[in-house]
DNA sequence: GCCGTTTTCGGCCCGACTGTTTTCAGTCG
């Protein structure tokens, strides 16, 4: 079993014993130990191996029998005797927004609902506002929130895709000897999110990619095979499809299959123009066929440059890449340093040293800590005696570094009516304030908009973090007009953050081009909560290429000193 | 269920918001 398989598991235990009525610390329990298994950065059969479970946060006595038990013979005595108990399928009623553990005990023990499709058919018939507890609103809002899950559901967070589609293009890879392997579709766009995923091999006999595909350890259904393409289930659950083609003709199917379906119409409009007909296969001018080995064969034949698959949306690329004005790109090396991590001084895995070794080994040059404010309880936020010790540690571990700092920052709440959670001669003493909203996410568009302008215009805020408060697939954006916050942030110097969290994207592609329009600076922040989550910063560098952004329009690509001037000049 | 230079038992997860309440329960971060 993986990491996460076992994580999994031992959340999966922890919603059931919260369901059963479990004390709550038990639940917290099971979550804790899962998610630092999953933070592991080793496998836990190795550990396992050497009698070391013990070593890992979180697990005791009774999680190293149970762990020792799992990991020994892949199954657990005690889950199965909890299944017995609660069915698996109440734990599902969990992913409905607004319905936690009691709710879904309620739902299961007065109506018997084990599915969402079981509730949802209650609710229609108004059985649920019948419930004790719950009303006509409970049971409207419970609706929203099974339709807002029935639109996630249908998509895959690109940082959950992207994942799996390198390691399916890596294995291809190996077994086929080639390089020609590549994800399309939406995936290579790096949208935020992918219905599924696609593959694209140049082979010379087609036939024989097919069949090493449909072979992968990792496929557990093919759903159908022929010689030039295989659709297959993977054991994850995720659809993957495969197109092969013999090399002489990969850039053309490349380019064809990566889209976007507006961005190849209007591509083929042009070739229309120029007298040619443009097709997966290739170029024709009447019954003269032109072969695209490469992709940028395509572009070529043309008039234009390559252009790069982020832009493929068909927003003005296209007459861009005519004027010779496409925008240059940021890249991923453009990061000098992050601007958003928390450490275990509140809720997050590792500690000061840890992450600034982590962020040395990315390369970075600099590391923003933090860690939450007072006001979020929960993430064991910091109060100001706590905040100025962190100082402390954090200008000692300075003191050791050479071409690397950490810098001092909070995320700083946003409360309710737009204060912040320090008072400003605190805010003062940081090198970065990030302020955010956590809670109150549900405040009408009036509300929210002047909360979060009203902290905006402290001098002592620097960025804006997670705009949007989207968390994809789960909760829609809060009602605030990003229109004005991206107005105030130009008007105001404040930085608007492109969280890389895979499922934040937040500001998305969209509005960080708007934002680019209105000369708003962006930053990119990985708002890592352990080492390993620094690594998301490509995800969110990708989604501000997809906002047409270059390196001179994020401030995290500046060398230190030119950031902390930068970030003096609103006070 | 974990953990311990305050404790081997008793803390640990707090506060805002919403809806159903007329004093509170459930959810969320």
């Amino acid at each position: 079993m993986t990491n996460r398989q076992v994580a999994d598991l031992l959340r999966l235990i922890g919603d059931m014993l919260e369901i059963k009525g479990e004390v709550i610390y038990k639940s917290l329990a099971y979550r804790r130990a899962a998610d630092n298994i999953e933070a592991l950065g080793r496998d836990i059969n190795e550990l396992w191996r050497e009698g070391g479970l013990r070593d890992i946060p979180g697990v005791g006595a009774a999680l190293e029998n149970k762990l020792d038990e799992l990991l020994g013979t892949g199954r657990l005595g005690y889950y199965d005797k909890l299944q017995e108990e609660i069915p698996i399928g109440v734990v599902s009623l969990l992913s409905i927004p607004d319905v936690g553990p009691k709710t879904a005990k309620l739902l299961w023990e007065e109506l018997g609902a084990v599915s969402v499709a079981d509730v949802e058919r209650a609710a229609r018939e108004g059985k649920l506002r019948e419930l004790p507890g719950l009303g006509v609103r409970s049971e409207q809002r419970i609706l929203e929130g099974i339709a807002s899950l029935y639109r996630r559901t249908t998509r895959i967070p690109l940082g959950a895709a992207w994942p799996v589609a390198r390691e399916l293009v890596q294995a291809l890879r190996s077994r086929l000897g080639i390089q020609m392997v590549e994800p399309v579709g939406s995936l290579r766009r790096m949208k935020d999110t992918v219905g599924d995923i696609d593959l694209l091999v140049a082979y010379e006999e087609p036939e024989q990619a097919t069949a090493a595909f449909t072979a992968l350890p990792q496929v557990a259904e093919v759903v159908s095979h022929g010689p030039t393409r295989a659709t297959v289930i993977l054991h994850n659950g995720l659809q993957v499809d495969l197109r092969a083609l013999h090399p002489e003709r990969y850039g053309a199917l490349l380019q064809y299959f990566t889209g976007s379906k507006d961005h190849n119409v209007a591509l083929r409009a042009l070739a229309q123009r120029k007298g040619l007909s443009l097709s997966e296969y290739g170029f024709k001018r009447g019954e003269e066929e032109v072969l695209c080995p490469r992709e940028e064969d395509v572009y070529r034949i043309l008039g234009l440059p390559w252009i790069p698959p982020e832009l493929r949306e068909d927003r003005g690329e296209l007459r861009a890449a005519q004027q010779g004005a496409l925008p240059e790109l940021l890249q991923l090396a453009d990061i000098r340093g992050d601007l958003h991590s928390h450490t275990n001084w509140s809720d997050a895995a590792a500690t000061l040293l840890e992450m600034a070794q982590a962020a040395q080994g990315l390369g970075y040059e600099y590391l923003v800590i933090s860690d939450h404010t007072q006001g979020l309880g929960i993430a064991n936020g910091l109060d100001v005696a706590r905040l100025r010790q962190q100082r402390a540690e954090i200008e000692g571990l300075n003191k050791r570094f050479s071409g690397f700092r950490l810098l001092r920052g909070a995320e700083v709440e946003i409360r309710g009516d737009g204060t912040l959670d320090y008072p400003d001669e605190v805010l003062q003493e940081l090198d970065v304030v990030i302020a955010s909203v956590h809670v109150g996410l549900r405040q009408d568009k009036e509300t929210i908009t002047a909360r979060v302008v009203r902290a905006m215009r402290n001098p002592h805020v620097d960025i804006l973090g997670h705009p949007s408060g989207r968390l994809l697939g789960y909760r829609e954006a809060t009602n605030v007009d990003l229109d004005s916050v991206l107005q105030v942030a130009a008007e105001t110097g404040t930085i608007l953050e492109v969280n890389a969290m895979p499922n934040r994207l937040d500001l998305d592609d969209v509005h960080i081009r708007r934002a680019i329009e209105l000369g708003v600076a962006l930053c990119i922040n990985s708002d890592a909560h352990s080492t390993g989550g620094l690594e998301v910063m490509e995800y969110g560098v990708a989604t501000a290429r997809r906002g047409w952004a270059e390196a001179r329009h994020i401030v995290n690509t500046l060398p230190v000193e030119q950031l902390r001037k930068l970030l003096t000049r609103k006070e």
